[in-house]
DNA sequence: ATACAGCATTGGAGCGCTCCAACAAGTAGA
DNA sequence: TCTACTTGTTGGAGCGCTCCAATGCTGTAT
């Protein structure tokens, strides 16, 4: 076969190619030549047809065996007017979040039989529209966006070419079905754990502009206000050194909490190392939770409770969604909200 | 159009289809329909040919936007017998590491006008090799393997298929490329910058089955006896468990050395906090540094002294590697090794 | 014998596109 | 005026496959 050259210029590419080095694979057409049938049987026998004599299916599957031979998905999409591939577009591959998407969307393509297809949007509009487009050319069966950013109404056309289930973004319309963790459920977690050890001062750190931020403060606030509690939220962001400098702030202004619901772990690791700096013990002085179960909190030094959010769950359940809706089985939307967990470790003990 | 619903069964799957909502897009026949022209002038617009009138292209395109046509990637694929295609198979997604050696390959595959395919092996021979060939089935432009663990003759048949790149992998084949971190000379740069702080004696804590770990432990060898220094290898493994594990094996041992090499950052962080608990203090008692510098070594509060290991751009040329090869730019084949690099921070100090 | 199943097999049209050879027009050179 | 060349446009064949209607085959009931 030859390969196409497509040219730096952007939109469509003149075709330019590889002249020598016309490597061409077999076809259907030599299979059924060696094995003396028509190139129909040779169709039949690779969809596994029950109407196929057991002669005939030997002889073609040796012959495809000698050959070397394998169907050409392209072809074979084209002329069934089908597809199984998905596309998926992820806003940030680079985001570990998404890869253990991903890798859970994968789970179930590869047990369904379809194949992924992705592209990144690198968390600008106009690329992940690009992203999108290119994915479409494809005339995937579905498409999986994660953690789009692009406005609602370009979902809404991308739902219009594909079955589409959105991922890390919530969105009302029907056509479109969405797989979310619970931001205000894990936050909600965090303060029942902390109240149930006896704390009635806790602070929350916010995780700003973050993606689930809001819903992580939204979360804490109700869970505050449910026990009679008054919320206080102390801006900060997703990075350590953000909680470092949120904890500073708190040490400055004197009334402290007894316990802390951080905006992430990261944020929670900062906020813990500027307590030590000043002397202060967790969990004995002060509780800290942290959110997302990242590899971080799981090692022995750190040790910290958190919140996991079932990230390969919410790829698989994401793949669920899509295939369900791409045979056709359902066609109401599935809005799923995913329960995250509470991890208890060594950053929180009752209050003394 | 339809979709095709791949059956559970394994190997060719029967046809279904979702009978009714045949939701057609426009084709080529439509635009040229509409804009008054014929399909293949529609053609040379779709791929910027020059030879059109300046009229013919704005009608045609005109034409395109007002039905929301866009190319058929795999029809267009299947008539000129190129494919913008680059076959993705990733040992495990789930790996920091491979995420972001896709990411890599992504930003070159996009500024070249290449879409991924992406396919995971499970870290099994079987599954990989029915991924690689799930991947085959699109006849994709090239194949780039990421950590694959086929014997070598399942690579080269690969090979044979189409241009291919290795990542993580090293074939002394002349048809792969092939794209690796060089481990021997990032504990080599480890120890260099523990000698250089007065060290002398540095041990390695090794990392045993994991990948690379034999590079680096011979690297680290090597650079022992290169500097006259008698080596001396703990058995470890890349977890903080190992790590803390293997420091209290050498405590007990009594004879310490003055600093560690480690076999990568999660195992340096257990060896930290397992001295920590034994009274010694690092760096001030005990220099360690870490290997692939990794989220968690960059925190403030851990800080470690680390190889930092170019995953984005071992992607990045693997993308390049591929494309080269692809377009026919290049027959020889690519081995590249690259560079590690030293990242000091604080868990590292001149001997007292 | 004829009819009529049922089954295995096949030719051919067609999926949406590319690309080549052929073809009109217009322009320039003789 | 005729040829030659350029430029823009088109019909048609064909990429590798699927799927339908039609075919030849047996075997069984009439």
């Amino acid at each position: 076969m030859l390969y196409r050259v497509p040219s730096r210029v952007k939109g469509a590419s003149p075709a330019c190619y590889n002249p020598e080095d016309l490597l061409t694979r077999p076809t259907m057409e030599d299979v059924a030549r060696l094995a003396g049938v028509s190139r129909a049987l040779v169709s039949l026998v690779m969809n596994d047809s029950p109407k196929v004599s057991e002669q005939r299916r030997k002889a073609v599957l040796d012959a495809a065996e000698q050959l070397g031979y394998s169907p050409h998905a392209m072809a074979r999409s084209l002329a069934s007017r089908t597809s199984t591939v998905l596309g998926v577009m992820v806003s940030d591959l680079h985001n570990a979040f998404f890869a253990e998407v991903v890798d859970g969307i994968d789970e179930v393509a590869q047990a369904e039989g379809f194949e992924l297809i992705i592209n990144t949007g690198g968390r600008s509009p106009a690329r992940e529209r690009r992203a999108v487009n290119g994915l479409l050319a494809f005339r995937p069966a579905g498409l999986a966006l994660l953690g789009p950013v692009v406005p609602p109404n370009t979902l809404a056309e991308a739902a219009e070419q594909a079955p589409t289930v959105l991922v890390a973004r919530s969105s009302r319309l029907s056509t479109l079905d969405t797989v979310n963790d619970d931001g205000e459920a894990g936050s909600a977690l965090a303060v029942d754990h902390l109240v149930s050890l006896g704390h009635d001062e806790i602070a929350h750190l916010d995780g700003g502009v973050g993606s689930q931020a809001p819903q992580r403060r939204r979360g804490y606030i109700a869970a505050m206000q449910r026990h009679g509690l008054a919320p206080r939220v102390i801006p900060s962001e997703y990075t350590d050194l953000a909680g470092a400098k949120a904890v500073r702030q708190l040490l400055e202004q004197g009334a402290l909490p007894t316990a802390l619901v951080a905006a992430n772990d990261f944020n929670a690791v900062g906020a813990i190392s500027a307590l030590e700096e000043a002397g202060l013990r967790v969990p004995q002085d002060m509780s800290v939770v942290g959110y997302d179960n990242t590899s971080l909190a799981g090692l022995r030094h750190v040790s910290l409770t958190t919140i996991d959010q079932p990230r390969h769950e919410i790829g698989r359940l994401a793949g669920e969604a899509l295939v369900q809706r791409v045979r056709g089985e359902r066609t109401e939307p599935v809005k799923k909200l995913l329960h995250p967990s509470l991890v208890v470790r060594s950053t929180t003990q009752a209050r003394s």
